[in-house]
DNA sequence: TAAAATAATTCACTATCTAAATTATCATTT
DNA sequence: AAATGATAATTTAGATAGTGAATTATTTTA
């Protein structure tokens, strides 16, 4: 129950001002006041303030529309840097960057099959430190590190509740790192990352409800209302991947029948082609296990097998998404993960489902989009836990 | 993008400080400071204000705790009445309350099979004006009407865009009332209403998230995030009955396959019940096409085949349930609607489904309830709709 | 070169909060 | 019954941060 005071207010117009240059920069101190409807002094002297904190700098001036010339801000990218990690069960994906996501070096490694919560967490500390020994000249500007973890999360604690791929519990991963580094640490779920990442620097931007599913070897989503993360009480908002859609379907690892998963994460597409290959089908394929990528490029040569496939995942997938979208009617749903490798045969598939089954013409044209953010998604996700604190708190984060 | 102001620091602060009368009156002035953590100076004016306004009054002095007896404030709910109206398929109930919802008088009436838009508006005006004028001494205190709509509404436009059991487009509800009676009008789902009116004065009290699931002649649900009615981009949020979750299953009145309503809507029921007695099912119910009601008195006797149509029903909730929970994790889940009349028999067989099928601890615990709020719920919701208004904007209504 | 326009800053003013002091009222102790 | 110590509410003075109007700094255009 916040009150209002004198420095909430400042505190409101003060984190307008700087997310309006973020987003909008370069832009003139005028055009801000315009913009935010607060009057010339006040931007002044809050700009002013942003400018002492380093978070904002004048750049070039603007064009002339007929007087003085604007003084145009942006923000200081290059002011602090951030470390993102994408802690996987496979595998461990540290970035380093600047404010606008941009690489400066990164790091990955495997992590080995069947280890303890302390191995991990030291490997997590292990790599990070050599990512900041090679890059000691960025140092005394790390404002963070946040980290994008598999499974479910408590993000509030920082704590990893249940990795299943791992098979760990309670990995206290904030307590860790802020151990050791004594810097400021956000822990979130994987896929919640991911649709952080798509809402800063992907096809996320500016929708103010976003629904960002990842569909690779599990499925799960991250869910964003009125531009926050939602996480729901107990950390599973989002966890579309065990949704029943068959009653009477495959046994799922969870022990229900017909989960989404079961039909098209990327091990159930493996799973599906192989007894279909066993069985006799008629396929050019290779593989005896064919990836989504593979059914993909065979599908590309003209086989009938892998084009059926495609589209018997697209369709579910389909129904999946008209699930959600009758349920939180998201601005716009964006698809990621392995498995959209073969987008070029799944989002028209998947588009068309919804466009079929959902029940009013708005909801039919929910935009489907699949996302261009590359492998390093997550971990740039796990960068943006960053910025939005830092964003969050108009630049007063602890350095 | 609302700006840090004066005004803006002050309404909040008033906003914060009714809500605390409304919430926890009777409340002392000193108490009211220490709870929201402003000064005595700050809530005395703001309360002279709100005094003046009519909407909080002073009533009798508290305990002392040894020193001068606390001034208890209270919202004075007599001070004004608002109408609510259930516009629904079937009939139209319409209720005068206070502000606590204290029932003053109600009015129902059938709705003509096939009525035109124009018709059905004219029936709303006429049966509201014919309250109106039953109770003309309350009227100069009337602040607003709110509207339970069945079918997909534009709650901000205040039109109901699709009401299929009318078979009704695009009906102007919020121009056509507020142009006849010139009062503060709101339009809101039914489903939706029903979330409000658990919120205010059901189960729903203090619940940040909540699902309010209507099992009736259909299913529908409203989704509270954060104390907010969400309604999603097309309004269609919380349209769980088209839930898939039996790909193969029955054929909706959508055209899909396997929509929770398929399974466990009043009219499925019904209709899975007559077919199993036209095949000959073994029971001792005399309807051929029994209710849930219906059944559930059958059960109490000890009929074993109305038992078992209750556990698949309930069985089936609890899956629709789960997939919800899985995706928004809600606080609390509240059932309602014309089915939960078995909900003796259907409610264990729920929690125990949804307890099975969820995937970690606390989402097995999420608290399923059934709704304590009887035949005028709808009714009431529209009220809250009203009143959503009037506490919102800090008792600054247009009378 | 003057006039007009836009950008940014300065200055005076105002709304609203806070802190401290004051007044009002009550229970308890002497 | 009067004094004492609490608690409640109000009054007073002061601090914060916004607004509006005026001022200064540029720049384009007539």
């Amino acid at each position: 129950m916040k009150r209002g005071s004198f420095q909430a207010m400042k505190r409101l117009n003060k984190s307008l001002i700087l997310n309006k240059i973020l987003n909008d920069g370069p832009i003139s101190r005028a055009e801000i006041a315009k913009d935010i409807k607060l009057t010339p002094p006040t931007v002044g002297t809050i700009v002013k303030e942003l400018i002492e904190q380093q978070i904002v700098k004048e750049s070039a001036q603007g064009e002339s529309k007929g007087g003085r010339k604007p003084t145009l801000l942006v923000v200081d990218h290059e002011a602090f840097y951030v470390i993102g990690i994408d802690a996987g069960p496979r595998d461990v994906t540290i970035v380093l960057t600047n404010l606008q996501a941009d690489m400066i070096d990164t790091a990955k490694t495997d992590v080995p099959v069947g280890i303890s919560k302390e191995a991990y967490l030291q490997l997590l500390i292990e790599e990070t430190d050599g990512l900041i020994n090679r890059n000691a000249s960025y140092m005394d500007q790390l404002i963070g590190i946040g980290v994008a973890m598999h499974g479910v999360v408590d993000a509030e604690r920082g704590v990893g509740l249940y990795a299943p791929n791992l098979n760990l519990r309670d990995i206290p991963v904030k307590d860790v790192l802020t151990g050791h580094f004594d810097l400021v640490v956000q822990v979130e779920n994987d896929a919640r990352a991911l649709a952080l990442a798509e809402t800063w620097f992907g096809e996320g931007k500016g929708i103010n409800n976003l629904l960002a599913v990842n569909i690779g070897s599990g499925v799960g989503a991250g869910v964003v209302i009125d531009d926050e993360l939602y996480r729901g009480k107990a950390h599973i908002a989002g966890e579309i991947g065990h949704m029943t859609i068959d009653l009477h379907g495959d046994v799922c690892t969870c022990g229900n029948r017909g989960c989404l998963q079961t039909i098209v994460s990327g091990e159930a597409i493996q799973k599906r082609a192989e007894q279909a290959i066993k069985a006799g089908a008629d396929t050019l394929l290779t593989h005896q296990s064919p990836t989504a990528y593979d059914l993909y490029q065979a599908a590309e040569q003209g086989d009938a097998f892998s084009q059926h496939l495609l589209t018997e995942t697209a369709e579910a997938i389909g129904v999946g998404l008209t699930n959600v979208i009758h349920t939180i009617n998201p601005d716009r749903v964006l698809l990621n993960g392995g498995v959209m490798k073969a987008s070029k045969y799944l989002l028209p598939e998947i588009q068309r489902t919804v466009a079929s089954r959902a029940l009013t013409a708005q909801a039919k044209d929910t935009p489907i989009l699949v996302s261009k953010l590359g492998d390093n998604a997550s971990a740039l996700g796990a960068v943006a836990l960053i910025l939005v604190e830092l964003f969050k708190r108009n630049g007063e984060i602890d350095v």
